[in-house]
DNA sequence: CATGAATGAGTGTTCATTCAT
DNA sequence: TATGAATGAACACTCATTCAT
């Protein structure tokens, strides 16, 4: 007796669309009849779904976040030894940039740039790093980490990946196995005490 | 023969507006109007300077470039020890992200936008870190430096910077003096030996 | 799933207004928001019926081209003599001249400027005369009508209607019903054997 | 001494240009700064020539109906026979087809498109067949031709080399002697008595 | 829920003409 | 006389969004 609801499918669609679009075109160039037609559907069915294209990228953004952090933290647990726990989900963030590229890349531009994003989705996109800010903070305790900010802590740890997956995108450098060992150590030195 | 002459200041008026604009209203929002209502000219002006919005883009992104490269090497001898050049040159950039800030924040923009930049210009602009590498190069035959990529080299010590700047602008994180050290220190055992 | 459906009144509307401007003011007078005015549509609307303003152009020669020869060959068949179906068909043509002045004003002008229908149109359109120029062939096997070119034939016995057309409207000369004889007459001289 | 005066040389420069330039690209596509680029001059010289661009194409067409009547009445006199001299006459406007394209077809399309001239030089230049007229009007009085209208007599002699004279530029048709000679026969015929 | 037609406001760009020298 | 810079008004066309079904 499935009433006629809302397909989440059609949703899904078009935010793969504009995820898509805004990657391989850029902002400027992904107009909502793009996204529609790539989504297989009317632009005025955007309409039923996303109250405005702001919305739309604001929504895109939200998830995009909450995959990464899933990712971010998986096989995470507070047992694990404060370097070993810090690998753990430093490599995981690192697995997430190399094949989920798609959601990386965008997830990239919209922290990069100021206007894409409004401001209460960003806030609200923040809260999804709380475990790794915890574990900073509990190695601080322990002694283990360089009592600094976290956005000192952050600068040189995981924004850095963001670069080297840009330059493996654009096939300027490759983030072998060694490379990401190498990474890993400079980025574990930058912080530890 | 006697002719008005192109005047240089309309020339600087225009990058500067559109500087201002992109940085504050994003490119997509940034248009040849504005632009010129800004300025001061008649949206026909902008065509006797600028081939088209690209280059006009593509112009102020070179310039940029250029005058980053020119803080960036200022007092920098290749007489200085390696670290103390490194420094010097590291400190150069934060000072520019610090001072020169709407530059700074437009040149973030360009290298993270995969669509903002054509190809060409991008390369061009690369070459404007030419004495960075010659020294990390240097430092790596003398056994100062790792022997790794420039690319985890910049990632390590240089890109974090676009972070801590970008942090400093939305005032979540002040990039004061000790900070500065801090962050100095974080960057250097990050690729040292 | 319903939906409003693409009207083709909008579509005449728009082919006529476009008709109407391109003869009264000419070919670079006829801009596509003045040619939305006054087919009461919004400029947007053009775009939904034609690709762009060549498109609308061209189509507006292809119909105005197919009108014409279904006038034309009005009443034609073959069983009728050589002279009687090329005198039906000459006074079919000189009918539409005379009473569907704004097609025929535009026909003649796009046939005369080279640069305003593309090639493959042209080509189209040419189509159109085919059972004159069958008609012609008879004539010569039958040895009625001189054995040249058809584009002698053409340009001595329709062409010429182009010009009187012309004279007509600019109050120069009238085509009266005696007019027409003598200028059949002289038509029919110039081709018969 | 020779004072500094408007050299005509620039004059003859923009006319030709304008004629070479709306003859190829077609009017909407022949900008003044175009016309001056290919004259070597400054767009605002134009302006000490011409008043305006309609100025400047109502001069190239005076100019040009000047030519081609230079060239019709070559060689020819009031003694003439009156079937010699208008053989002569329509030859020479037939050679002035084949040999002067550019300035023929630019005549072509100014007799065709209403728009293009202004009434006023258009009686201006419609004065230069007035010997054509003339010696119509003689062969009407000695029962030579026949007592129809002179747009009739124009309309089926002399209109008929402009299609031709176009389905030769297009291509479609050459304008051999032998086919001169079909052509003035058909014109004859369609006008003697 | 879903649609394609429809649109007003805006886009980057061009143009005939004028200005200042 | 002659110029290249400068421009307001326009141009063809696009877009996010809404309408009518």
């Amino acid at each position: 007796m499935a009433k006629r609801t809302k397909s989440n499918e059609k949703r899904i669609a078009l935010l793969n669309a504009t995820l898509h679009l805004v990657n391989n075109n850029g902002f400027h160039d992904a107009p909502m009849s793009k996204i529609a037609k790539m989504a297989d559907v009317s632009p005025a069915t955007i309409y039923i779904y996303f109250a405005n294209k702001q919305d739309l990228i604001n929504q895109l953004y939200l998830e995009s976040k909450a995959s990464f952090s899933d990712y971010a933290f998986k096989d995470y647990s507070l047992n694990l030894a404060i370097k070993t726990g810090f690998e753990l989900i430093w490599r995981n963030i690192a697995n997430f940039k190399l094949t989920q590229v798609e959601e990386a890349v965008f997830l990239s531009q919209c922290d990069n740039i100021t206007t894409m994003i409004d401001e209460t989705s960003r806030q609200k996109g923040l809260k999804n790093l709380q475990p790794l800010l915890d574990l900073w903070e509990r190695g601080q305790k322990e002694g283990v980490i360089k009592s600094i900010s976290p956005y000192l802590l952050y600068a040189y740890t995981i924004y850095p990946l963001a670069f080297l997956m840009t330059m493996q995108q654009r096939n300027n450098f490759e983030l072998t196995e060694k490379n990401l060992t190498i990474a890993f150590e400079s980025a574990w030195n930058s912080i530890k005490v």
